[in-house]
DNA sequence: TTTCATGTAATAATATTTGTTACATGAAAC
DNA sequence: GTTTCATGTAACAAATATTATTACATGAAA
């Protein structure tokens, strides 16, 4: 299946954000990414309204972040996305199938652990902190950014 | 996206194998779970790998369970289907580009304990508990089974 | 008022999963 | 031995999900 990618792409091009310490086009951001600028400004949308990123229209305009890289972690990003993250499939309902509604609510259950757990690692990571693995003095310069 | 839901209609057709206690045609079993006969073929070839259940050719032919259900855990059938159960998607490669290596790399690790919890919760839970925790006095007799 | 950038709807392209058809293979029944 | 029935697969079609693209309205600066 082709599984959404949007929390790996919104990550990638934040601490892109924080490298280049400027507001950025969504065309730049689409740069960055491999995508499109369309397919950016909806991915963004949901970080906009959870106010880690802000974005100004017009001449001039363009996304910076909405807040410092230490007070924005993972889980942050992920809730704003409301991606599924984990998820079994369901089979086909059969309505009154007794079975089902067992086999289902054991799958819910372990499914709701283990959503918890991933939750809940990733709230312990930072921006900043990611941004910290990263040797910066391998990144190319601003100007120089295609895809890197 | 359209999630895979091999694993709830295997642990379905699984139990409503062991409700028959008998053998049954793929055809039977596609009826369980409102789907086909091939898609059962398919789903089930990896569990008779794993020798949760077996299938014999010709007239007279069909499935049964390859091992007591107590001796089948769901994480057992969820290694029979290999499916990814727990995925991320991940941007599109930007080669070489290290805030993305960063991101990928961080996200797999969470991925990787919240994968290794279910796993582990899927095991701690058999398919004779499963079949236990449904309640049998109001299932139809087999005659009468459709969807149910 | 021109230019540039976001916001969003509508639509197309792409990928994944599921469903279907077709037929080869194997085993029992006759 | 031939007919019947069921699995085993390949090949292909349909359904669904995600991503990409186009088009245009809106807002703000030059």
């Amino acid at each position: 299946m082709k599984r959404d990618s949007r929390l790996s792409v919104a990550l990638h091009v934040l601490l892109h954000m924080a490298q280049r310490q400027a507001s950025m086009t969504s065309e730049e951001m689409a740069a960055c990414a491999g995508t499109n600028p369309v397919v950016i400004r909806r991915t963004f949308a949901g970080l906009r309204e959870a106010g880690i990123v802000a974005s100004t229209k017009g001449h001039g305009g363009g996304w910076s972040l909405g807040r410092p890289l230490s007070q924005i972690s993972l889980a942050d990003v992920q809730d704003a996305l409301d991606e599924p993250v984990i998820a079994l499939g369901r089979a086909e309902d059969s309505p009154g199938c007794l079975i089902e509604q067992a086999v289902n609510a054991a799958l819910d259950e372990a499914v709701v652990e283990a959503r918890a757990l991933l939750t809940k690692r990733l709230a312990t990571v930072s921006l900043a902190e990611l941004f910290g693995r990263v040797d910066t003095t391998k990144i190319p310069l601003p100007k120089d950014h295609h895809h890197v």
